[in-house]
DNA sequence: CAAGACATGTAATCCGTTACATGATTGA
DNA sequence: TCAATCATGTAACGGATTACATGTCTTG
């Protein structure tokens, strides 16, 4: 068992799902591609943790709809029990960030204000989705909203954390806000040009 | 060119450092084990874009200490102007928060109090990061640090990332407070407890 | 005296992405 | 008509982890 199947086991704990669905889904919980969920599908099917039901569609292709069994429960709970791996957080902005120093003022502005945006559309995108759960939750009543709980929270997590990001790029470009001490940390100018700027101003900003 | 190889670079771009010393810094960049990094260094070298000086030392192993060559600045200044690739992040916590429901309420808890105080652990170390960095840039002078402002904004992103994250998690937490609540969504009881709970109090919490 | 920091490498295996393959329907 | 969505799979390749290999010095 590898830690994808555990998050597909997580996901399909929510609602029965196509693999294809799932795909989407698993964006938020461990992002995989569907070429490399189809054949984990198979195989936790063949161990008895999944099963599967054949539906025919009018107007779109046929799909499998996977569903947990109480085996797939009863491996996901043990799981869920054992102590988490270090995240990986691999992210290329960060690699440009700490090189910096390398490009412009306005390069490096750019670099920003793309994170912003990029950050923006996410944020937008994912408070519809958290309305819909909402809406979903009132509607079916509480009691079905406990598998959709996990959800609605690590919705807001990823909110929130993409909110702190802006404030940080926002806070980045404040510090590029003086041209002079901009100009100098990136070594546009020499040291002379600060003499006497730093009193009452903390490191950098 | 691979984007550890773009890691590697934009960590030798601050200060020359050997693979040990590589293999520490690039956990804030692109975290990669040593048995991974060993062979690029040996591959950029091999291509120009670094170079390395034998080092014997008293008392410890001897050393490659690798410098990047201004070959590898125009590299990297050629791929930090690029579009960054959206970022990776797989977490296991996230899985095991998505099943939370599986689980009883004091293992939901357990698994939020852990994250609350390895997050808290990793702020502090990183303080000291932050306190050296600072130090070394009052005692080198500003203009020495403008290499160290990528690696100064960063290690304040992720504090105020982590940070954040510890509030999410003493939100969610805050939720589990009101017991019958928490025990509805966890399916431990039935929704007839909740009747009249929901005035003036948005979805979950 | 054991554990951990320092230091560098290779080999086997596992994980993840890209490319290949196919094909209907719907909306701009 | 072009792109996107829905839908499932396999094969090749590249990236990342674990295990194998070796050795000294320092600190609890």
């Amino acid at each position: 068992m590898n830690t994808l199947e555990y998050a597909i086991l997580s996901a399909l704990g929510r609602k029965p799902c196509s693999g294809y669905e799932l795909a989407a889904y698993l964006e938020l919980l461990w992002p995989a591609k569907h070429s490399q969920i189809y054949p984990h599908l198979t195989k936790l099917e063949q161990k008895g943790l999944l099963v599967y039901e054949h539906v025919e569609q009018l107007g779109k292709p046929d799909k499998k709809v996977y569903s947990i069994t109480d085996e797939g429960k009863e491996a996901l709970k043990a799981w869920i029990v054992e102590q988490p791996a270090e995240p990986a957080l691999r992210d290329e902005f960060l690699i440009k960030i700490n090189a910096m120093w390398l490009a412009d003022e306005d390069g490096a502005k750019k670099l920003l204000y793309d994170r912003i945006s990029a950050l923006g559309k996410k944020v937008e995108q994912r408070e519809k989705k958290i309305a819909k759960v909402e809406k979903e939750h009132k509607e079916t009543g509480p009691a079905a909203g406990s598998k959709h709980f996990g959800r609605y929270i690590l919705l807001n997590r990823r909110n929130m954390l993409d909110r702190e990001e802006i404030s940080w790029c926002q806070w980045v470009l404040g510090l590029f806000g003086d041209s002079k001490l901009v100009k100098l940390m990136l070594g546009v100018v020499g040291a002379e040009a600060l003499v006497g700027m730093f009193q009452g101003m903390e490191f950098f900003g």
